[in-house]
DNA sequence: GATGAATGAGGATTCATTCAT
DNA sequence: AATGAATGAATCCTCATTCAT
């Protein structure tokens, strides 16, 4: 087996050949990391799927850890931010958790690879994650709590039961994403696709109004 | 980096050196697939683990492949059966949802390692599960599809949205194994611990109910 | 690839079962040794080909050097007997070329192996049949050119040029089953069925008698 | 043995330091694929007998197939061509089997180690040299026939035995090299000096004549 | 007489990285 | 900015051999 029986990765599309190679290189690199993880992604293929040689690639990253960082940066930053906007807004103007579904999932659209990365993370305890977050996530999960806690309907949740919930959306977002290669595989389905995506979005935003809601109210369609 | 920022892995537990040499060579490699993936775990530290030399694997498993496979086999077999049977069941005897959390929690909780392995295989696109799956996991799926369509209370999410509820439950009881590594990193809590687990445990119960559950009723503590 | 892209030698055929076991490793051996030389063959396929596991080799032979010690003498030590006989017997008795030719054959169809492995031998310069053959082989060459020079017709090439009369019938004996292999893969015919080893035997016959005929004669049918 | 009993192959001349070394691993390839075949010969004692590491070599080579196929195509390429130029040469110009074996010697003498590599293929079946021969040796080999065939006094041996006398010859030419490392051990003497060679290229010129003369014709010397 | 288990040595190949060009 | 060549370290795996059972 000369090598990779993974997934060929056409070798960079003519019609991007302009763009900036650094740019190129991340994107290359994001979706093995998604496909791979760290460990399991090799220069080489990222190299071929940019369509140069792999020492080139020491032109723009000092290594492969500094690569995969920036490949983290970029995606894990606008999110943070969003998360950040969000939580930050004013009471008044505080979206619903239904729209907090929407835009959460409409910028993670623009990035799939990235939650497929984060769980790669995840599974390994985050080594490289943990720099990254522990400037950012800490204040953002305190106040994403704080905004939960603040959010009519939860009292019947339990203070302490809050994090649960987090995490709970968490889960159902990420894992959306993360599941998406096998469930095509498996049922020939793409979970990608911009109208599979606007179902889970809407069945999302239900399923935390059922959370929040006063009691008795329907989920809506 | 020269080796292993994995963790070290103590050289194999003196007192379980009687055990049965494969048995304890499918403990390790599971513990470490789980790790780091199919690719990302080195037969030099299941070896390691076991404490033997990596030649020695080939004693009992014809390749990694046939490991990986071993190990698949041993733990999802038991999370299949048990569904199976919760299927199967007959409708007057069918546990209601809140059950149904806690015995596949508590079977999960037995094998944390299955649930991690299971999401890298599916991050990948699930090429070593797919074998193993199809000839089960159809029949299973189709029916717990149909037992949650049997079950009171789901018709207000509409039929089509019945595999939804399956999705989302999924990664509610998987997610929670996926990210303990990370969570214990980041909060320094370990979500598999009994007492955390419970909780956990209860929290799914409440939402499976409150999904269900005629409207208007509270989420019980 | 688990093993063996080598003939896949059926394991032991059940009618050979009762017979000495020491006798059935050299027979596979031989065929082993003659398709991939002593450093390709492997004696786990030797092990396969007879229906025991490697370390059961070893209660016939001390070592992969003394099994094939074994092979070569059990295979080459009748050869050199008839060869001895051929070359001792009184000059009134002394078979012609073709008599020679005929009985060599003969011999050789009995153990097609055998040239094979001289030939991967002699490839290698002999390591392994140099002590075999420092004892027997010195004398028998030299009553084998005795034998030549004192053939009536041989005068024509000239005292020196024996040797290679002997070398040459060597090449056209040995190398015919050597190629037999290759022969049957590009040409699809096999150059050891009986009728094709007749016949190779019949124009050896007829070569030698014309190197040796009086001038003049035509090579018979 | 701890290893290489093999030549210790002295690990890079230095005055060819500056040749190209691809060309450089070609001929350690070559001689060492000659004395052990595919599967015998390592890729280390290639790589040190160039004076590189031996990863370097898949910078040159994708593997050791790949190599392998390289040497081949390298020495087989320019034999065929001369067997084609022979054979394709219009009747009148056409070369006696006296200048035949000249040329064809004289060529081998260039690439000693080329036949015995052939023979090793032979041996196992030629599994790497049927793809090169079956687009080339097809067509020589006709034409070969065709040429002999035509050849003034193969009247007497039979339109069907002309392939044995192709076969003869070609044992007697390829034979040569191959027992020369064993012969050297055996006897002393080397075969592939360019006295031995000349002498052995007459002795053959003279069984071609022979074989094709008129009878009663004296093999001259 | 056979074997399961273990192992040191080695064998092909991959990988991240360096460096001169 | 790109690359050909080189390499130490590691990866999966094979092999001949040993030994207790």
């Amino acid at each position: 087996m000369p090598r990779s029986p993974r997934a060929p990765r056409p070798p960079a599309p003519p019609e991007r050949r302009g763009e900036h190679t650094r740019e190129r290189i991340l994107d290359v690199a994001e979706a093995l990391f998604a496909d791979h993880g760290f460990e399991g992604a090799a220069l080489r293929d990222v190299a071929g799927g940019v369509g140069i040689r792999t020492p080139s690639l020491y032109n723009h990253f000092a290594s492969k850890e500094a690569l995969y960082a920036a490949v983290l940066e970029r995606g894990v930053e606008p999110v943070l931010a969003l998360l950040s906007e969000l939580v930050q807004a004013p009471v008044a103007e505080r979206p619903d958790s239904r729209a907090v579904a929407q835009r959460v999932m409409a910028m993670l659209a623009q990035r799939p690879n990235l939650p497929r990365l984060v769980v790669h993370e995840a599974l390994a305890g985050g080594p490289h994650l943990r720099p990254l977050l522990q400037k950012v996530v800490g204040p953002v999960l305190v106040r994403a709590q704080q905004a939960v806690q603040a959010t009519p309907g939860v009292e019947r949740w339990g203070a302490e039961r809050v994090p649960f919930l987090v995490l709970a959306a968490y889960h159902m977002v990420v894992g959306h994403f993360a599941i998406a290669p096998f469930y095509r595989e498996l049922a020939g389905q793409d979970l990608l696709e911009p109208e599979a995506l606007a179902r889970w979005t809407r069945f999302l935003g239900d399923v935390f109004d059922l959370w929040f809601s006063a009691p008795g109210a329907p989920p809506p369609k």
